[in-house]
DNA sequence: TATTGACTTAGACTAGACTCTAAGTGATAA
DNA sequence: TTATCACTTAGAGTCTAGTCTAAGTCAATA
């Protein structure tokens, strides 16, 4: 699968995708004979959980040592495990504050449906 | 009370106090004789709302263009109900991407722990 | 009185995550 | 066969949201 196919697949740009592999996140991808990237099956799959981690908020930084632990083999499994359990809690505990501030923002929009705005801001 | 005592309150730093005032969230805030921010309740109430705002992922850019509305007055409250609609649909559709993300890795870690891996990363 | 410490300002710097540019290569269409 | 187009690289530039620095002021303590 060529960039530009693989970059419409997951809506992202040739640019993210090239700087995902330049960090060692990604690949590094076979070239075809003209030297194009040709992305293979597992390539692809990493691409789908980094970008689905990623958009949660999971920083490049941490996904990027979870990718190199994993590279180094079985012995990393119990590190890569803690890393994910890690990453698991600080998701819950971010949804649990995006969860609060929706909240705040459903009442502030009710004042402003039923006309009791006399608030601050 | 002083931009220290604000700061801790919130859990923030000074320079980020100072930098919401410079970028016009909050203030400008009083100063005593000497010079220095005397913070008033109703400045405390602005940065509330803006961290706890912020904290779900809405931008300084869009805090401050609510901001300067509320500043508007009157005339301005179904623009800022719209933007307010609009920042709710946004953060629950982030919720939501969070909450994938989360079974994910909460399924991930599941094949950790059971000694089921054998995928790609 | 001298020094310490918390504040003030303007403005430079930083980190993270891209995003763009310039210069070049290879395959295909006119 | 020349032009066009999608790709390649290295490296520079951008944006957001701070964070830090330098130089200075003021009040309190040694």
């Amino acid at each position: 699968m060529t960039i530009k196919e693989v970059a419409e697949k997951f809506d992202m740009t040739n640019d993210t995708l090239r700087y995902y592999e330049k960090v060692g996140l990604v690949g590094p991808v076979k070239k075809n004979s003209s030297g194009m990237r040709d992305y293979s099956e597992s390539d692809l799959k990493r691409i789908e959980f980094i970008k689905c981690m990623h958009s949660a908020g999971i920083s490049i930084e941490v996904l990027k040592k979870y990718v190199d632990l994993y590279d180094e083999g079985e012995s990393t499994k119990l590190e890569r495990q803690h890393l994910l359990e890690e990453e698991q809690d600080k998701l819950e505990e971010k949804i649990r504050t995006m969860t609060e501030a929706l909240d705040k923002l459903k009442y502030k929009i009710e004042l402003y449906k039923t006309n009791k705005l006399d608030e601050y801001l």
